[in-house]
DNA sequence: CCGCGGATCTTCT
DNA sequence: GAAGATCCGCGGA
């Protein structure tokens, strides 16, 4: 699993479809499997947050691969990012949306669509930025899952800059990827 | 169904 | 002081 996050951002990215995130909190377990997701690069990449520059709120991108980084936007929402590629070197994926396991699952569930309410429904929140997935007793870790049969790729969301790469992933056979607005299963494979 | 705008606060300029 | 890796509710078609 650390193998497959200490890549370059867009195979990370890529990678971590399929994968199933574990979110321990108040002696539950939720679980989801991840379904999209959005590389961030190190270098050259003006969309991401490590474009400017390392302070003390994105000084988690430069962990080791596997290190939680979560912040605050728009005054409401928390996204939830995993540092990858290898520690010094400031990538990142955003987990976009995933589709909810285990429990009464219901078929049109949206509440785990969307980084914002992906957060809300698994409790993420900014005292979880710096922690680390392999960290013992982690609240937040990965399991395996099952791997998309197709991955398509498409311009990032909610981005004004560099719309002319194709860093966002997701599994086209899964009904959880976010916003019809953003051309959910649009984008080529 | 689609598009628009408000909410609300952190961070960096 | 302005913009931002968002979401929801409202209005119109």
């Amino acid at each position: 699993m650390l193998a497959g996050l200490a890549q370059a951002p867009a195979e990370a990215a890529r990678f971590l479809l399929g994968k199933v995130l574990v979110r321990i909190r108040g002696g539950r377990a939720r679980a989801a499997r991840i379904v999209e997701t959005e590389a961030y690069l190190g270098a050259g990449d003006p969309a991401a947050h490590a474009w400017s520059g390392r302070t003390k709120r994105t000084e988690p991108l430069w962990g080791p691969p596997g290190t939680l980084y979560v912040y605050f936007v728009y005054g409401r929402h928390h996204c939830l990012n995993l540092a990858v590629d290898r520690a010094g070197r400031p990538g990142c994926v955003l987990i976009r949306a995933a589709e909810p396991l285990g429990g009464r699952t219901r078929s049109g569930d949206r509440t785990l669509s969307g980084p914002g309410r992906l957060c809300r429904a698994l409790r993420v929140d900014r005292r979880l930025t710096g922690r680390h997935l392999f960290e013992p007793g982690s609240a937040l870790f990965l399991r395996e899952g099952g791997p998309p049969r197709a991955i398509g790729a498409s311009p990032r969301v909610g981005l004004r800059v560099a719309r002319r790469r194709r860093l966002r992933f997701f599994d086209r056979d899964s009904a959880a990827v976010s916003g019809s607005r953003y051309g959910r299963g649009r984008g080529r494979q």
